[in-house]
RNA sequence: CGCGGGGUAGAGCAGUCUGGUAGCUCGUCGGGCUCAUAACCCGGAGGUCGUUGGUUCAAAUCCUUCCCCCGCAA
């Protein structure tokens, strides 16, 4: 017999995990319940969660509660055998962690006890991380602290950007639910706890850490403009204009210039840094569309260095 | 009416304040130089200056209508 499962999910990595779920023979996904609708940009459009589109797109129940701490009767009166959630985005209340037939089990973007918290994919490369992964776990109450059933590893290139990252996570997410989800189902799952003294926290990304600091060596500031790749992207000020920093490579060349200019050199773009540079490949002016930097050194010549 | 920047050749920009010959860096095409080139030299093509109406002898430039793009804030 099928479980009826409620999934809570809000951005692109839970919809992955929704879309997997809706393929897995074990149970049926009777609702789903995603943050509130956004009104976004400019023009201050409509926006639903990726979570909510997929919902509707299956005709399933979507339930957005402003607070689920106290507005949560609906969910109960579904009447789940269990919860899964990923990035839901709120604190899930007892009533529903602990009111149904199984644990509410969440699937959290890294290797925990270590980055628990809202941005583990940008944090894992913005320090510069070798290996992250995806851990499938209870919620309780306490952020991402619950007990681990089963995790799967992920390695991070040199060059990875949060976006492939995620993307890969998401998959390994999807994987090892198929994989483990029938045994947890099943009761076969021990549930480890996270050894606390192991324990880091990947807070969301704040607005002062989308400026680059480029009076650090070359390796951190390539790693934080690569994990701010491609939301929220980082920026360096120059001439008192922000200047985003959507594509970037490593590079050997190192010229005389202070920390932080922005370096010509034979058609191509360089940013200095405390003990070389980082290539810029594309790059966008505020108030300007994202352009190469062949196009930025055809046009902006005047905001750059010559070498 | 949230704040602000912008729409000029295939690309990225300057020119607009102070109205008067369409400019820069690239790309492209042709030619030259070189062992060679993301190098250099010579030459050419390519633009209803976003749109509407107005002011003027004359509008990319001043006033006006609408459309579109982007940054910030949410």
């Amino acid at each position: 017999m099928k479980k009826k499962v409620v999934f809570m999910g809000t951005p692109v990595f839970a919809a992955g995990i929704l879309k997997t779920l809706l393929t897995m023979p074990e149970i049926e996904v009777i609702g789903v319940v995603s943050q509130p609708d956004k009104k976004v940009g400019r023009k201050q459009e409509i926006v639903f969660s990726p979570v909510k589109e997929l919902a509707l797109a299956q005709d399933l129940p979507v339930f957005q509660p402003e607070s689920i701490k106290t507005d949560y009767q609906l969910l109960i009166d579904w009447h789940p055998d269990l919860i899964i959630t990923c990035a839901y985005g709120q604190f899930v209340p007892k009533e529903i962690l602990y009111g149904f037939a199984y644990p509410c089990l969440n699937v959290h973007a890294s290797l925990l006890p270590k980055y628990r918290g809202g941005a583990p994919i940008h944090r894992a490369i913005i320090q510069g991380e070798k290996e992250t992964g995806v851990t499938l776990m209870q919620m309780i109450e306490k952020m991402d602290a619950g007990a681990m059933y089963a995790q799967k590893r992920v390695p991070i290139y040199p060059d990875d950007t949060t976006e492939q990252l995620h993307d890969r996570l998401m998959e390994a997410g999807c994987q090892l639910l198929r994989e483990k989800l029938p045994a947890f189902l099943d009761h076969k799952l021990d549930a480890k706890a996270q050894q606390e003294e192991l324990v880091t926290i990947a807070r969301n990304i704040r607005k002062e850490e989308e400026r680059i600091d480029c009076n650090r060596p070359k390796k951190q500031v390539y790693d934080q403009i690569r994990g701010l790749i491609s939301w929220p992207v980082g920026h360096i000020l120059l001439e008192g204009k922000k200047i985003k920093l959507w594509k970037a490579a490593r590079t050997d060349l190192d010229f005389e210039a202070k920390s932080g200019s922005l370096i010509g050199f034979q058609k191509r773009l360089f940013l200095k840094c405390s003990d070389g540079c980082v290539e810029i490949l594309e790059l966008q002016l505020e108030g300007k569309s994202r352009c190469s930097s062949r196009d930025f050194i055809n046009g902006c010549r005047k905001m750059i260095q010559w070498a």
